[in-house]
DNA sequence: TCTCACACCTTTGAAGTGG
DNA sequence: CCACTTCAAAGGTGTGAGA
């Protein structure tokens, strides 16, 4: 691929933002000078013969721009221009795509059963001050990689829909609207980067992530890079990530996985993504645990609270041995006082059902509701059976792999059935053992298990001893859940929050044939959802694509998709295209987004006039010779989730956080100072989500999830309303661009 | 609903030991 | 040196009382 030489600077097209600059107006000095708020920054482009091509969003930045040129060309680092915005510029060379190799990631989620048993009954995290980790832990198997490529491997969490939840009759029940999100934040891998063969060798675990509710933490942020000069230092001391993300207690969230083929960090933000999505994951955030089920097989599963199992040494028994010696004492006194002892008082009920419990192979026959807490999985089965017929046979599958019932276990001592369910645990954490034995070991040994032979952070990760790669294409892969962007937010349930038709915004690849394919993000679409809220609040809203490469590509017809790409390209066609860019184009089914949406780290405040200004600038035909501008990138959400959600009315697309569609216009017109300035959290969002649907819309080819909302495709007259809509915002757009100079 | 101290547990790595 | 064991510190658990 080959830009063009000296491309004609363009008001308002080709901005490329760098994600990890502060997007505070003050801290941009080059912003008044180009006449827009932050991140309007121009994108150095320089082509592979390293001749500099450059675009900025106003004639005004001539000299900064001759400056960067200049220093482009002659290896001067930008943060000696003198210029702060141009200290955080870099080449937009990144934007290349790597030598494309031919790569089919797949990505299988480790220990998924006991994932599904946990989602079966509601996955409950627990959130505390200081953070604590998920259980199970986060781990990932990966194929298909390049195994010479450098990968960066991320995770994140988001929420999954917009809703807070109470649990209420032992049933999570939907409690009113979400409260405000906090910026969320990416985790990389600190193996990153590291080779596809050294990824594929091994579990990819995220088990150092913690979770917090802890609004003004500041793990994450103090070590994160505000500018390329903070990357760099902070690479040289070694890769630093958020190692606690915040979410809100009763909220329900959606980790994610990410690939992103970068063999430099620093180019993470201009690397294609692919997001892997597993349902299975999904979960709620406590403070404490509401659910017995969840709690018992929290106790059941995880090592650390191994001292709770009612099978072991560990306090619930010796607690229960006290509560016994003291009914037995009752039971003395009231033999002494009745006289008798064939009563079978309610008393002794009790008590026979406590002291049965206290055996674990008695819990399940015995209970009363008095005693519940003494035998919690007598009660818990019950309801279990009632509430969840399907569960039961379910569970009964389960239990031929697992420790879920401690009567099995009778006649074992207390130790032994600790190591019996100790390794029937590791056995079923581990269902990929059949196809890698060497990697049981690895990723059997609990949380904690795999860094210790992983790959040091000092980024010459060895491979590890234990590992070796994964027969690829032998594992039946979780069914791919394609879904993009949000930063905070996965459903549609949020898009009234996002100003953004549900219809367009939870939009979703999905792969009937659960080969997981992933769906391909554009780092653009990462979203920094407040001040310098890190690189992984920075990834937000990424561009929704799904590899045209990749093999049997499902639910999507390439070649459909190809077309409409092309037809979403206004003059280019699709396989002018780069590599990647095809890859978004075809794997968006050509829905065509901002053209030049490579790169939107900032908060939508400011990417909604962005997004304006570039639509506009897309409709005017010189733009359109430049291959990556002419880029007409779709930009969708795609939700894998298909919660109801009532389908709001026009004025139900705007967001409570964004005022109203014509403000959004407004801002797209030249205001977004005023919306830059504003608060983050929704109006960002909003800002995003105008983004996404004034561009998607602007190119008038929609694609619908089938599955997701079936019920909820736009009518036509909603889509021509938001289209007019658009269309005013960009002629509104246009006619303030032609009116600068 | 949340926080905190607590007991119990695993993990981790240093120190010690023996070949 | 290497492999193995021992030991202690660090840190991960759910619990239950209290706010």
């Amino acid at each position: 691929m080959s830009l063009p030489m000296r491309e004609p600077v363009i008001p308002g097209t080709s901005m490329a933002y760098h994600p990890f600059l502060p997007h505070r107006a003050p801290d941009f000095g080059m912003s008044a000078v180009l006449g827009h708020q932050p991140p309007f920054f121009p994108a150095l482009t320089l082509p592979p013969n390293g001749a500099a091509a450059l675009s900025l969003p106003g004639a005004l930045a001539k000299p900064i721009m001759d400056q960067l040129v200049g220093a482009a060309e002659t290896g001067i680092p930008f943060s000696s221009l003198g210029h702060q915005a141009a200290a955080h510029l870099r080449p937009l060379k990144t934007l290349e795509p790597e030598e494309e190799v031919e790569d089919d990631p797949k990505v299988h989620l480790e220990a998924k059963e006991l994932w599904e048993q946990f989602h079966k009954r509601g996955t409950e995290m627990v959130i505390t001050k200081s953070g604590r980790r998920m259980f199970p832990p986060f781990k990932v198997r990966c194929t298909g990689l390049d195994k010479k490529a450098k990968y960066i491997l991320l995770m994140d969490i988001v929420a999954a829909d917009d809703c807070r939840y109470k649990f209420h009759n032992s049933r999570w029940m939907v409690a009113g609207k979400a409260d405000p999100e906090m910026p969320k934040r990416m985790y990389i891998h600190p193996d990153s980067p590291a080779t596809g063969e050294q990824w594929m060798s091994k579990v990819v675990t995220f088990h150092k992530l913690k979770l917090t509710n802890n609004i003004s933490d500041k793990h994450g942020f103090v070590s994160f890079p505000r500018s390329l000069d903070d990357l760099q230092g902070s690479l040289s001391f070694g890769w630093e990530t958020p190692k606690r993300t915040i979410l809100n207690s009763m909220h329900k969230y959606q980790p994610r996985f990410h690939i992103v083929r970068a063999n430099d960090i620093l180019k993470l933000p201009y690397s294609t993504f692919r997001t892997y999505v597993f349902p299975e994951t999904e979960f709620i955030a406590v403070t404490a645990y509401q659910n017995d089920k969840i709690t018992q097989l929290k106790i059941d599963n995880n090592p650390f609270a191994k001292g709770f199992r009612d099978t072991g040494n560990g306090r619930r028994e010796k607690r229960k041995q006290l509560t016994l010696q003291s009914m037995r004492g009752f039971e003395e006194r009231h033999k002494k006082e009745a006289g008798t002892s064939d009563e079978s008082s309610s008393e002794q009920t009790a008590f026979k059902c406590f002291a049965q419990s206290s055996s674990p192979a008695a819990v399940s026959t015995v209970g009363t509701s008095n005693l519940k807490d003494l035998c919690p999985s007598e009660g818990e089965s019950d309801a279990e059976s009632k509430e969840e017929p399907p569960e039961a046979s379910d569970m009964a599958k389960i239990s031929t792999t697992t420790s879920e019932e401690p009567s099995k276990e009778k006649g074992i001592s207390d130790r032994d059935r600790d190591r019996v369910r100790e390794g029937v645990r590791l056995e079923k954490s581990s269902p990929d053992s059949r196809h890698s034995p060497a990697a049981i070991s690895s990723s059997t040994r609990g949380p904690g298990c795999e860094d210790r032979k992983s790959p040091g952070r000092e980024g010459v990760p060895k491979v590890p001893e234990e590992g070796r790669p994964v027969l690829p294409g032998k594992e039946t892969f979780t069914p791919l859940t394609v879904q993009t962007d949000s930063p905070s937010h996965l459903n549609p349930a949020h898009l009234p929050n996002l100003a953004f038709p549900p219809s367009l915004a939870s939009q979703q690849f999905f792969s009937p044939l659960g080969n997981g394919h992933p769906l391909l993000l554009h780092p653009s679409q990462f979203a920094m959802g407040g001040a310098f809220s890190s690189m992984a609040a920075g990834m937000g809203p990424l561009l929704a694509t799904v590899s045209g490469a990749s093999t049997g590509v499902t639910g999507l017809d390439t070649t459909a998709m190809a077309t409409a790409a092309a037809q979403g390209l206004s003059g280019a066609s699709a396989a002018a295209l780069p590599f990647h860019l095809q890859q978004h184009v075809l794997a968006s089914q050509g829905l065509a987004m901002s053209p030049f949406g490579s790169l939107f780290p900032y908060p939508y405040t400011y990417m909604a006039a962005a997004a304006a200004a570039s639509t506009a600038a897309a409709a005017s035909s010189s733009v359109h010779r430049h291959p990556f501008l002419n880029a007409v990138r779709p930009r969708l959400r795609y939700s894998p989730y298909s919660l109801p959600m009532p389908l709001p009315d026009s004025s139900g697309l705007l967001t409570p956080g964004l005022p109203s569609m014509a403000a959004a216009a407004a801002a797209a017109a030249g205001k977004a100072a005023a919306l830059a300035t504003s608060p983050a959290s929704v109006g960002l969002d909003s800002g995003s989500e105008l983004n996404s649907r004034s561009s998607t819309i602007s190119s008038g080819s929609v694609s619908l999830s089938p599955k997701l909302c079936p019920e909820k495709e736009p009518s036509t007259s909603e889509l021509q309303s938001i289209q007019r809509l658009v269309s005013g915002l960009e002629s509104k757009q246009d006619r303030c661009r032609r009116g600068s100079p």
